[in-house]
DNA sequence: TAGATTGTTAATCGATTAACAATC
DNA sequence: TAGATTGTTAATCGATTAACAATC
């Protein structure tokens, strides 16, 4: 049964289903249950089969999932059979990082441009790319009809960065910068990873322990 | 009323409590409400209520909150106050971004050491810390006690290096590999930071639009 | 004082887990 | 066929929201 509205944990979760499927295909693995994959993930096998369902049904009774059929279904369901534009704003060392090894094509997704305003970097090459004036932002992405937008540039100018990217046309913001962007576009998508949220979030584990473990002082 | 077990999703929250009360503190704001601070933040006010009073009494009826003392509470609670050294895996781009940019002394957090095993990196310097071969990470990290480390090397390395690190005495690890690690201490505290999987909510959000949003085709 | 806002208890809502008939 | 495992419905559990007495 197909769901209508599907809840965010659900959607957390396919992308660490994919990457375990991968895990399993690497290894050979042809054939896999919501038991097996469950284990291995640290999840119930009830859950896995609940937020599949949500989509279609992709198994059979006795027998399981097919790896690699499983894992084109949550890449589908994951929009990444589709081709996104992006752009990257900042290119600093994260910039380069993210344009020099992160993997966009095996996502969907073609970095097109790489923006900065500093004058010693525009004009250098990384990877394939070459980098340009934010000037020329709203016009390049006009222009290749841009739908995605990553922020690695300093926190300062990130919402009046992300107001020029969505009246230019963008759709999508990855969000590296350390702030909540304030966004009126409904339509618009944001997706944080916010470096400091996680360290405090590690920090809280270490200063209390993970899942309420008891203080003993011997 | 302190509750014996807080859940993930309250502790997920504090953070950006923290950032937003900075926000207001920043703005000159000495006083706030959880009326005030939900609108902010696009919350219930009983939420924020509910959250803090997991952990104590930080507000007075008829007045709310103040924005200062807040901050230090719930600082406090994420564990910022007390020191840690944190030494950093990987000294590439993503690395170098770190060392040079993140705010750890904001967080409690000390970076003490840098890792790399390419010779053309090693013995470099970034911001003060000179880049070390990794062969000397475990005699330096029982050295200075080390409790933290932040991998920002390839993932292939990364659960062999996490195993090295645990057996050294780190306590937590702040991953930015794109790899869950397999950690069978059950003290040792992981934070992922999985860069694939943030960017596979984007391209989720972007394929199916946000909350369930009506597909209209006029 | 009157108004505002807390902390907390109770009510609701949603998400996870368990159970099981269907069937490969 | 018998065993395994699905998809789904029902039961449980937990998290969020609402309500309200206490009180600054």
């Amino acid at each position: 049964m197909r769901k209508t509205k599907i809840s965010h944990n659900v959607i957390l979760r396919l992308p660490r289903y994919l990457r375990y499927l991968e895990e399993l295909r690497n290894r050979g693995v042809v054939r896999t249950s919501s038991g097996e994959l469950g284990r291995l993930m640290g999840v119930t096998p009830s859950q896995i089969r609940q937020d599949l369902s949500c989509y279609g049904e992709f198994g059979q009774q006795g027998y399981g999932y097919n790896v690699e059929m499983l894992m084109n279904a949550i890449s589908d369901i994951l929009g990444t059979t589709r081709e996104r534009k992006a752009v990257i704003i900042g290119a600093g060392n994260l910039g380069r990082a993210i344009i020099g090894k992160f993997p966009f094509e095996q996502y969907g997704f073609r970095l097109t441009g790489a923006y900065d305003l500093a004058d010693s970097i525009i004009g250098t090459e990384i990877a394939d790319l070459t980098v340009r004036h934010i000037d020329r932002l709203e016009e390049d992405i006009r222009e290749t009809r841009t739908e995605v937008a990553v922020l690695t540039m300093s926190s300062a100018s990130a919402n009046a960065i992300a107001g020029r990217l969505i009246d230019a046309g963008v759709r999508g913001i990855w969000n590296f910068t350390n702030v909540d962007l304030t966004i009126s576009s409904p339509s618009v998508v944001v997706e944080n990873l916010h470096f400091s949220d996680s360290l405090l979030t590690l920090s809280y584990y270490m200063t209390h322990g993970k899942s309420g473990e008891q203080r003993t002082d011997d």
